[in-house]
DNA sequence: TAAACTTAATAAAATATTTTAATATGTTAC
DNA sequence: GTAACATATTAAAATATTTTATTAAGTTTA
């Protein structure tokens, strides 16, 4: 891993931050990877130990000489609340600094479309949510949320719902709840789980693929999420790629979203059924969608041969969209991430033959691409993630300050 | 500007990259930039003027007290060759830190394509052109090298022209110049003048776009090249973007360089004037291919309606391949650069039409496209940012000595 | 199994860097 | 036009960081 120089003053910060990521890491690795020495490393991580945040987790194996000790985040030195909205539902939780949860994940009912109480709503939840567990609001570093629509992280804005009249969400939340907030957009924080938790684990240069719903877009580039000017960066399931393709709801034609997302898989299954195709997924036909989405996946697992098509079909216009993006991007690595990850073995083949089609061969030849293992837990791990991004040298005194307080 | 923090080993490079770069700064800036203290920074500037590599330039204005001292770079401490390669032609010169060549710029014929003896006349024309000039090789800091075809910058191979059996470009002609040698994409190296010295001055986020024969794409990330994991990222010219349009050199149909790119507006107006249509280029269309091309933007600005109609025509395809760039990328600055950059002001309009009718709104709301003001020089000078890019503290060391010797 | 070689942790010494204070040089308001 | 304020430069003192040396712990080889 390439070294990351950083100021004096922050170093205790990263360090920890580091060592969230990282899980067990030596002195002599964290003198490197800082590029400082390790005095210095050393004096950092015993005030850590002091303060309660960092433990020894035993020796390291050898590498021809003495064992090294490693060091590790305590788990309940304190938590992350990581929520998971989608359009018609939010997923809420808090965990430990090993994303364990520390109490059970709640799932409500919250419609954002045009729902003018949604993020009134929003904080009702999470004050309960947290007034039920019992847990310290002390305790807790800051709530990541990750959510659809055009978000800008940086500013706390999303443009598409939530609206909080032009005022940054996160002043917003952190107002109503005592905790520091940050909002991102869901593909970006599903792409900041898979690089630090999941298969795209220190990857440098990574398109995390959000099959659901919608198609999203999470871009790693130079080992960070990569957000663009406005924060807007990764729209990638509008861009024109069929000729005269299905109306999209964003008003325009031929969009990749319109073509090959779950909902519209989901309504080609529903039509074809209707017009007399055979699947095994007939019983579930008037079923809730969400419901539907799931059956989907597990008759193409039982090798329903109209469910498969239907999913190829989709899967090779995704590839056409993935070639496009690895031209203009040259990736290591495609992740299938979000909740249509499970249709991700099926969708491979598809996939592969349109980048063999629309690549040039030298682009296409080295991709790597690979399937979520995180699942539907990756939106709540990369909220939680994004809370850990956020962490800083002024937020550590902070919760030291706490700390020293309740013992 | 955002501060870089840089290793304190480091920090005389860093500061002379930035003076050649920023023109004059006075130290109070640099310690900013850099995040180190006042003291230091003098130290490391009074340094590099004993060295001979930096002057006082005089006063800046006071910004409410004492007026700071500013420092430049000594223009002729170190030169540079920078050399700027299209598929016919090859241009080499030799900088002064101002980017001001102290020795006119030779324009040679070298085919790329299908050339054995390719590198070996590039080295033989280097060496020649360096004895011709009687510029010292010692003073001549490294050549830089912008080329078309898959570059790979970071080892220095180019997988399209120019092989060295596998062997790196750099290294080989580093072996037979006995100079530091950087090759990089032309529209990389492009992109790299417009955001130092260009249009795209100091911006983090810029797209820009290489009108010549071909299309290109150099992109700036975060402020700096982006090149994407093997070096081939941009590829921006050869995504499927038409259903049925012309069959590209890259073999595929409906690259956006087979419908748009300056060979094809050379093609198509020699067709239409053939078939009948009138046009002051007329006079013209049996001449070489160059003079062709600078033709079509002469006629242009006259108003020739023929050319306009033509030009108007790529330029919209061009706006429909931005729209897609736009959408991934989201970037804040589009520059219209390189050999065809002349008929950017006829193209914008276009552009505009096609960025309204794909792009999503927000998207396209804040986009800001500009035409370059470094032209045909655009390449040169970011040959000679390149070899500026790869100076650090180890170099520095290296031409100290040098000058030492020399006096 | 002991000697030679590695790597890690700790302490002391040597350097480097920043902070603070003092001085110099301008600008602005009255 | 001078007093009050603002910024720049320089020097000295206070901190911080790294380097080097020493001790400790483990592996490999003959």
């Amino acid at each position: 891993m390439k070294i990351k120089l950083v100021k004096a003053s922050e170093l205790k910060s990263e360090i920890l931050k580091k060592l969230y990521y990282e899980n067990a890491l030596s002195c002599a690795e964290l003198s490197t990877l800082f590029g400082r020495s390790l005095p210095i490393i050393m004096k950092a991580i015993n005030e850590l130990i002091e303060e309660g945040f960092v433990l020894e987790v035993g020796y390291a194996p050898s590498s021809g000489g003495r064992r090294p000790l490693t060091y590790a985040v305590k788990p309940d030195a304190m938590y992350i609340m990581a929520i998971a909205m989608d359009q018609l539902s939010t997923r809420i939780t808090i965990v430990d600094l090993n994303n364990k949860p520390v109490a059970e994940v709640e799932m409500v009912e919250l419609l954002l479309n045009n729902n003018a109480i949604a993020l009134d709503k929003l904080i009702e939840y999470i004050n309960a949510y947290i007034l039920r567990t019992g847990i310290e609001k002390e305790r807790i570093l800051g709530i990541g949320i990750g959510m659809p629509g055009f978000v800008s992280a940086e500013q706390g804005i999303n443009y598409s719902y939530l609206d909080a009249q032009g005022q940054s969400l996160n002043d917003y939340i952190f107002k109503a709840t005592g905790l520091p907030a940050y909002v991102a957009n869901d593909s970006s924080v599903i792409a900041l789980a898979e690089q630090k938790f999941g298969v795209a684990k220190t990857q440098e240069e990574v398109m995390v693929i959000n099959l659901g719903w919608g198609i999203g877009l999470g871009m790693i580039v130079k080992g960070e999420v990569f957000r663009g000017y406005d924060g807007f960066a990764g729209e990638f399931s509008h861009i024109p790629l069929f000729e005269d393709g299905a109306l999209c709801i964003c008003g325009k034609q031929g969009c990749l979203e319109a073509e090959a997302s779950m909902l519209v898989v989901v309504e080609k299954a529903k039509e074809g059924i209707k017009q007399g195709r055979l699947s095994t997924l007939q019983s579930v036909i008037n079923d809730p969608l969400k419901l539907m989405g799931d059956a989907i996946f597990e008759v193409a697992a039982t090798g329903d041969p109209f469910v498969i098509e239907l999913l190829s079909d989709a899967g090779y216009k995704i590839g056409k969209a993935l070639a496009i993006l690895i031209h203009i991007m040259n990736p290591k690595t495609i992740v299938l991430s979000g909740r249509g990850a499970k249709g991700g073995k099926i969708m491979m083949a598809p996939i592969q033959l349109a980048l063999n089609k629309y690549c040039i061969p030298r682009l296409a030849a080295n991709i790597e691409i690979l399937i979520s293992e995180l699942g539907f837990d990756g939106e709540i791990i990369g909220a939680a993630v994004l809370v850990m991004e956020n962490f800083n040298q002024e937020k550590l005194i902070i919760n030291t300050k706490r700390i020293q307080m309740n013992t």
